[in-house]
DNA sequence: TTCCCTGGCGCG
DNA sequence: AAAGCGCGCCAGGGAA
């Protein structure tokens, strides 16, 4: 790149007719030059090492899952497709309308589960549908830029964009580590539940078992025991009059068939679910590879797709096991949405029961409720919006006792149920009500509406207060990990490589010598570390829950503590 | 045959 | 204990 000598902020890549364009951006968004890239993977390695750029990309796992695995790490990143999402429906934002004609961003991603990305190679179609060519992602980058600099609070806004972009570089990093995960372990664990694996349809021993034991319970050979319908029948058949096959409802009763059919139930989830299937499918070389979905759910928390690797079962979690010389630091929040929603609501009272230590046992020490049980379920309640049972009767207590937090949730369903839309801390809005949901709320206000129109879009009003309610909460929070997801990326990744590589390192070229993430799950992360650099590991989890508590709320004071465990693996009490 | 829905259960 | 938020996945079963 000839001429300037700014340290160039943003580089915007895409397609030319001269193949892989990168284009420098000022910080006026002016283009300062471009220049076609003959090999991406040795050209971005170079830059990112004399400058670190932020790079401006239309989609992350497009161009960084190729980059990961020649080994190539980027640090920081801005995600157009991302981005477009937040922009376009943030109430911040105030006029989106130009977002909005540009359908194209709103495109699916590209679908990381296809091996072999084809971004780089020019003769191939793109593995997306979004655009890709060139002057297309600048296009879209000033439209976001213009539209940032127009929006109300833009600060927050800019932090938000940071930290999803941020979470896409780590989803990608996450999958190109992978989880650690003894398979030996895992069969072992099988085997020890199932008994050993059956051929191919056949049904492993103890399961048998557990299905003979209930249909001679039930007094009926040929029961099918996977089908709802008919599993119900047979139950009402010996008297069991359960209105479903649920685990909850059937424990009610008290017949012969319950505790095998439970049994039953227990072993074939886990058969169905994480059995040898699962681990033939999933379990490659050692390592387990899900794909993350950053801001695939409306809230903004992740999603997963193939492998369910947000449904991590606490059965299985021994089978997740460090490399041999490495360790696991297991880190999770404790409480993160009830501190989040102290933080955001200013409520300093709840903030007192919540400062350094177990929150639920600080409401039970103010004398709000009875026990730590209590206050759990009540706090789940308010946040969630229940209204009846045990939860629901303990609400009221914590609005006494929290008026301000409870004021926040309360006001929040409130906009939900009136058709409006609610933001969190960095300015994610909820998507506005359906066609449906507004003909309904009409409909039922129309002269001739019957009950049921009326009835209907009570319920439907209830059930999108819920909603809101619970999405300015569950949204912050996943603000929170986000923020702390990225600075502890960048406190590992700073973290000296260890001089020797693992004798047999399967974490893929750029992880193979370096502390890593390797799993995030809403409020816990692992970390699979050389032995030597677990403390620092644990520290570096610390330390980014603090600053991502102050890049929130600032100085309001309150802790966001973590439980932090180094073993070998990451099994949980 | 394929597709979509439901029940059920795992996770936060 | 099973009400109240957000997900993904599996198996069965009916629709297309």
């Amino acid at each position: 790149m000839a001429g300037s000598d700014r340290t160039p902020t943003w580089i915007v890549v895409g397609r030319t007719a001269e193949g892989i364009t990168a284009a420098r951006v000022d910080d006026a968004g002016a283009e300062i030059d471009r220049r076609a890239v003959a090999d991406v993977t040795a050209w971005v390695g170079a830059v990112e090492a004399a400058a670190a750029p932020r790079w401006v990309w239309n989609d992350t796992p497009s161009w960084y899952d190729p980059l990961l695995a020649a080994g190539v790490r980027v640090s920081r990143c801005h995600d157009l497709r991302l981005s477009h999402a937040i922009l376009r429906d943030s109430a911040d934002v105030t006029d989106a309308t130009a977002l909005r004609a540009a359908t194209e961003w709103d495109a699916a991603a590209s679908d990381t589960t296809d091996v072999a990305p084809t971004l780089f190679d020019l003769d191939t179609t793109p593995g997306s549908a979004l655009p890709d060519a060139l002057d297309d992602v600048l296009a879209e980058f000033h439209r976001q830029r213009t539209a940032l600099d127009a929006a109300g609070d833009r600060g927050r806004l800019r932090l938000l964009i940071a930290a999803e972009s941020a979470g896409a570089l780590v989803a990608a990093e996450l999958r190109a580590a992978g989880l650690p995960w003894d398979a030996a372990a895992h069969d072992a664990l099988l085997t020890e539940a199932l008994g050993p694996q059956s051929a191919p349809g056949g049904v492993p021993r103890e399961l048998e078992r557990a299905a003979a034991r209930v249909r001679d319970a039930l007094g009926d050979p040929g029961v099918s025991l996977d089908s709802q319908p008919k599993l119900l029948r047979a139950l009402h058949r010996v008297g069991v009059l359960a209105p479903s096959t649920s685990k909850w409802e059937l424990s009610e009763y008290d017949h012969p068939a319950i505790e095998p059919l439970l049994e039953y139930k227990r072993l074939a989830r886990l058969m169905s679910a994480n059995g040898w299937a699962w681990l033939a499918e999933w379990v490659h070389d050692g390592r387990f590879r899900p794909v993350y979905v950053p801001g695939g759910v409306v809230t903004g928390r992740w999603a997963s797709s193939g492998g369910g690797a947000l449904q991590l079962p606490r059965q299985l979690r021994g089978a997740v096991r460090a490399d041999p010389g490495w360790v696991l630091v297991v880190a999770d929040v404790a409480q993160l949405e009830p501190r989040v929603l102290a933080a955001m609501a200013g409520d300093t009272a709840l903030a007192d029961a919540a400062r350094g230590r177990d929150l639920y046992a600080g409401i039970v020490e103010r004398g709000t409720l009875q026990t730590r049980a209590e206050a759990k379920i009540a706090m789940l309640g308010a946040m969630y919006g229940a209204t009846t049972g045990d939860s629901g009767r303990l609400v009221p207590a914590l609005r006494r006792s929290f008026p301000r937090a409870m004021a926040l949730v309360d006001e929040a369903a409130r906009v939900g149920e009136d058709g409006g839309v609610v933001t969190t801390r960095l300015g994610r809005t909820s998507p506005p009500p359906s066609m449906q949901w507004r003909a309904a709320q009409a409909r039922a206000g129309e002269p001739d509406a019957t009950e049921g129109d009326e009835s209907r879009a009570r319920r439907w009003a209830r059930d999108r207060g819920r909603f809101t309610r619970n999405f300015v909460v569950q949204g912050t929070a996943a603000e929170w990990a986000l923020a702390w997801l990225a600075d502890l990326r960048g406190r590992l990744a700073a973290l000296p490589p260890v001089s020797e590589p693992d004798a047999a390192p399967r974490s893929g070229t750029a992880f193979a010598r370096h502390a890593h993430l390797a799993l995030f799950l809403h409020d816990e992360v692992i970390i699979h570390a050389p032995a030597g650099q677990a403390d620092a590991a644990a520290h570096a989890a610390v330390e980014a829950a603090q600053t991502a508590a102050r890049l929130l709320f600032g100085t309001f004071p309150l802790d966001f503590p973590l439980d932090v465990r180094i073993a070998a693996t990451a099994q949980k009490d």
